[in-house]
DNA sequence: CCACTAACCTGTAGGC
DNA sequence: TGCCTACAGGTTAGTG
């Protein structure tokens, strides 16, 4: 399900909520979700306090007052939701009892301003995972993982480095978290169909012959940005399920220039192109075959 | 090390 | 309606 803006949207909506906040109780339905849960997580958890959310490319990083780290990835499917919760707008209501079968984490909080709160996780596919770690550093999720596309160290630059020697089409780059960490199946189409490249180009192909960064480049390292940060302003994309942990859902969708809109004109000003669907390492990329050039 | 496939698991949409 | 297939926002293990 969440890319890096949902990811972002979904920090954004729980940190009110549990910057602060004492952990009292954590209730685990299943001894795992992808992978099990480590040893004496809950317990580890328990009579701490949030001291803030962050988010490294898709994963949540619950800062505890122990020093420890609560690590979060959400898969597919992964979400968070408060329960016995009022918010403003009626129409984001999660249902009483919605999802109950997949609410695998059950966690009662007291925040010091909004008092009683119950956080549950739930995941129907259990692609998410969580971990627990006293370091950045010890876990091996955080080791590897190629620069915050939105933060100084990713470049085109930068880009131009790590694909100097690449074979794999420009798409599956993108898509290998070691190069760039945050993007996912929509941006990743998305991002190219903003530089003009087609996802079928080799990616050490966009490499000048000087191994620098040539305006190819420089125009996809500006398409991830500006997707991703469009997208994190319009609450993430919700396709099927996604909703910030405040029950809303995100409205980028209705922004996609590509993704899931196989058959349909390009909207690039003037061009004639029809958007295509093919399939890349066994997942559907969507581009336009008139303005994405090979 | 690189590139590709299958696998993990459940729900849903669409064809017949 | 029901049955069957294809596909879904991600990552990893295994293979060549």
């Amino acid at each position: 399900m969440p890319e890096l803006p949902e990811v972002e949207t979904v920090r954004r909506g729980l940190a009110p909520y549990l910057d602060g906040a004492t952990i009292d109780k954590v209730t685990l339905n299943r001894k795992d979700l992808r992978f099990p849960f480590p040893r004496g997580f809950a317990a580890a958890l328990e009579g701490k306090i949030v001291e803030r959310v962050d988010r490294r490319a898709k994963y949540l990083l619950f800062r505890l007052s122990s020093g420890d780290t609560w690590l979060s990835h959400l898969g597919m499917t992964g979400a968070f939701r408060f329960a016995d919760f009022k918010f403003k707008e009626p129409s984001r209501y999660y249902e009483p009892g919605e999802d109950i079968k997949h609410d695998h984490v059950v966690m009662h909080l007291t925040h010091p301003t909004h008092g009683k709160l119950t956080l549950i996780y739930s995941d129907a596919r259990r692609f998410g995972f969580m971990d627990l770690f006293a370091r950045d550093e010890d876990s091996s999720y955080l080791k590897g993982l190629g620069p915050e596309p939105l933060g100084n160290a990713f470049s085109a630059e930068e880009m131009a480095e790590r694909f100097a020697k690449k074979a794999a089409p420009i798409k599956a780059a993108l898509l290998d978290q070691r190069v760039v960490a945050g993007l996912g199946n929509i941006y990743v189409s998305e991002a190219l169909h903003r530089a003009h490249i087609r996802p079928t180009v080799k990616a050490r192909d966009l490499v000048l012959k000087s191994g620098h960064a040539g305006k190819r480049l420089e125009l996809l390292a500006d398409g991830v940005r500006t997707v991703l940060i469009e997208a994190i302003e319009a609450g993430g994309s919700t396709l099927r399920d996604f909703r910030a942990a405040d029950g809303a859902s995100g409205y980028f969708q209705h922004r996609f220039a590509v993704y899931d809109r196989e058959g349909e004109p390009c909207p690039t000003p003037l061009c004639t192109g029809t958007i295509v669907r093919i399939v890349q390492s066994g997942r559907s990329t969507f581009y336009c075959p008139v303005c994405q050039k090979p």
